[in-house]
DNA sequence: ATAAAACTTGGAGTAAACTCCAAGTCAAGC
DNA sequence: GCTTGACTTGGAGTTTACTCCAAGTTTTAT
């Protein structure tokens, strides 16, 4: 798959796809005359990436992760800690989205029930 | 109330306090003294403005549905859609967010199970 | 009244994550 | 054999949201 096929596939610049090769975000891929051809595990790791980048995840966090990950066995702990990590923040995350999404859908319905937003207390 | 101690309240640098006020996120503060003086509905502002923000809703948004607000009754609508436009952008964010924790959660479940990463499959 | 602390402003600087660009290479079609 | 088009690189530029700073003013404590 060259560069152009996997940046269509899953929506993400052709540019984006070599800084995050650049930043250590993914490993070097293979090249065929200094072309790139990406291959099975490339592609599952590109897509495993989209879908953290999307939560959130810190681009050094997941190049980190990517580094112990090739430093082997004994880094197992220190990824099994990485990965705990980014999963609370994820899920304290998604707490706050909760909070927001509760406030909105209040804010909305009061619009629909009232035109005059100027109830007691909820000025904005 | 004083801009250090809404800071301290909120947990928001007094520079982004002011900044907030700069670029239209809450009304501008009346002053005694040209010191900023908090009253209740800057307060309830700030508080909204942070649950927002904490979810994620650009300073742009905020700033243009606070304009709204005060242009009156008229911008009713265009609120609305606003309001809608924005809880359902939070609600796909949360999506997103809970595919990645699941998919931490597995790779943290794999890695308790069996030191050996290398599955089938989970490169990564 | 005067030194120290707290506040003000406008603007510059920073960090993260891209995004764009100029200049060069390389294989393929005519 | 030359042009076209896709690809390459390194580096500069952009956006968002702060965050810091210098220089000045005001308030408070002695």
């Amino acid at each position: 798959m060259t560069i152009k096929e996997v940046s269509e596939k899953y929506s993400i610049a052709e540019d984006t796809l070599r800084y995050y090769e650049k930043v250590g975000l993914i490993r070097p891929v293979t090249r065929k005359n200094g072309i790139r051809q990406y291959g099975e595990a490339e592609i599952a790791n590109i897509e495993f990436v989209k879908c953290m980048r999307s939560a959130g995840l810190p681009i050094k966090i997941l190049a980190q992760y990517l580094k112990l990950l090739d430093e082997g066995e004994s880094t197992k702990e220190e990824r099994l800690k990485l990965l705990k990590d980014q999963r609370n923040n994820l899920a304290q995350k998604a707490d706050e989205l909760k909070k927001a999404i509760d406030r909105l859908d209040y804010k909305i319905n009061l619009l629909y029930e009232n035109g005059n937003n100027k109830l007691k207390g909820d000025t904005r």
